[in-house]
DNA sequence: CTGTATCCTTGGCGATACTG
DNA sequence: CAGTATCGCCAAGGATACAG
């Protein structure tokens, strides 16, 4: 007889978290605006000039959302001129060993691909 | 010949090697559809059933690129009618700790934030 | 069953100029 | 310095019908 194959695959509530998690990184430049910022905390130029590039229109677009998913904290600093302060919150901590992941098979990637 | 404005959308920043493996997992569906394939191989319309709403027109699109990037293999069955088996390659599972990190980090946000 | 062929809408992103 | 305000494009994706 043939084996008749299962219809269903074993765990289908995968496709919620994912969506969770890539409709955060998953903006075009969000990936790398997390990178940085994960490396130390970044100012809107500073990470202007990390991006080259992105608009400022985008840069701030991004920030904005990352900062209301309470992924990035964003403070300003009473200098003058006045500077602003980016970094990562705890949840936006949580997000890197998925981006180091994605990091880690981009390099197998170049390696196995050229 | 009309002198277009050069403001057409560019490929994601090359400052980190996230580009590289973003461009293969970053389509629409893609993450969804290496999900299911890492389960088991599957068929066209065992995958349009695993990926509710998605239309075969982008189905198709999505695997043909994964195939050429080497990611997934193809595999038509002589059988009648005839049907085409779709599995993971060795290089597509290179994918499976990225998407896998990603379905975490899906798991904690939901938790973190209801 | 496994796709193609079309048409259409949308919103993401780029470019640029301007403001506090 | 740190953004807003506009304008515009175009490619990704949806819907649907058709084909081998």
């Amino acid at each position: 007889m043939i084996a008749r194959r299962k219809n269903k695959v074993e765990s289908p509530p995968v496709n919620c978290p994912l969506s969770e998690c890539l409709s955060i990184i998953g903006g075009a430049w969000t990936p790398n605006i997390i990178w940085y910022l994960s490396a130390q905390s970044r100012r809107f130029s500073e990470l202007k000039d990390d991006l080259q590039g992105i608009s400022p229109k985008v840069l701030t677009q991004r920030l904005k959302k990352l900062e209301a998913e309470g992924v990035v904290n964003r403070e300003v600093m009473p200098t003058s001129p006045p500077t602003v302060e980016y970094s990562l919150t705890p949840l936006g901590n949580e997000l890197k060993p998925a981006i180091e992941a994605i990091v880690e098979v981009g390099h197998k990637l170049k390696r196995l691909k050229g």
